[in-house]
DNA sequence: CTATGCAGTTACTTTTCCGTTCCTACTTTA
DNA sequence: TAAAGTAGGAACGGAAAAGTAACTGCATAG
């Protein structure tokens, strides 16, 4: 038995970006271009080596993120967007703007400085 | 040392519409119109009361949705989208068209009957 | 007089996630 | 010779999220 029938494939692309890293991820590959993995890690302040790699296998396997391995020694891994990562990312900057516009509202200061900031 | 800078208030967007259920009992909502808490239990199938009240309680401190009790007896209950919420319709709309082109590029298909659909 | 539906709340249990730590194999630098 | 950087992989462990089950009080239906 289905509990998310196929009406609603937004429920795989959301369970897709939903880590706390992953939009942070594509934010930063969107910002300031594709990245090595060592500059992705120093650019998400926090993130483990573990979650990042999980996160990039995780977008790459889905397609919005291209890996680049140089065999080099040592070996040079750059990652960057694709065209459906870009895709994404207007609708990303949809949301950031509606974001933006509630917290002038003041939408998330009843939750401010909340457990939400671990981790 | 916040982890997600505030450049960055996506992130407590996606925090709010993160859950496995959430953006179902929005697009329900949105779909469907307002409904009760029997209904929209009934509409969203497989959902616990324990989660459908607490996605309905965020929601609802989050203004996406209102909630309107009648005092009758026994007590009626109604739930439907406000602005706010109709605003992030028009996001998850964009997402979803998103969401449908990449099935049908097959990028779901990977991971196609896995553990994703057990919520 | 028992069952059922309304709209939840509470407690208990399980699952899953995520961070931490240690490890690889190789090369360059001190 | 030892340390550090490169790009991760494997194992362990705690915390948080989510599912399950039982309970509430009241009214109507059988």
């Amino acid at each position: 038995m289905p509990k998310v029938p196929p009406q609603c494939p937004m429920d795989s692309i959301l369970r897709l970006l939903m880590g706390p890293w992953t939009t942070y991820i594509i934010w930063v590959l969107s910002d300031q271009g594709p990245q090595r993995f060592g500059a992705l890690k120093r650019a998400v302040p926090g993130i483990s080596t573990r979650m990042l790699t999980e996160r990039l296998r995780m977008l790459q396997g889905a397609g919005v993120i291209w890996r680049e391995q140089a065999e080099t020694i040592p070996p040079a891994v750059s990652y960057g967007l694709t065209s459906r990562g870009n895709d994404l990312r207007s609708v990303l900057d949809a949301l950031g703007e509606i974001a933006h516009n509630w917290e002038h509202e003041g939408v998330f200061a009843g939750e401010g400085g909340g457990r939400h900031e671990g981790q």
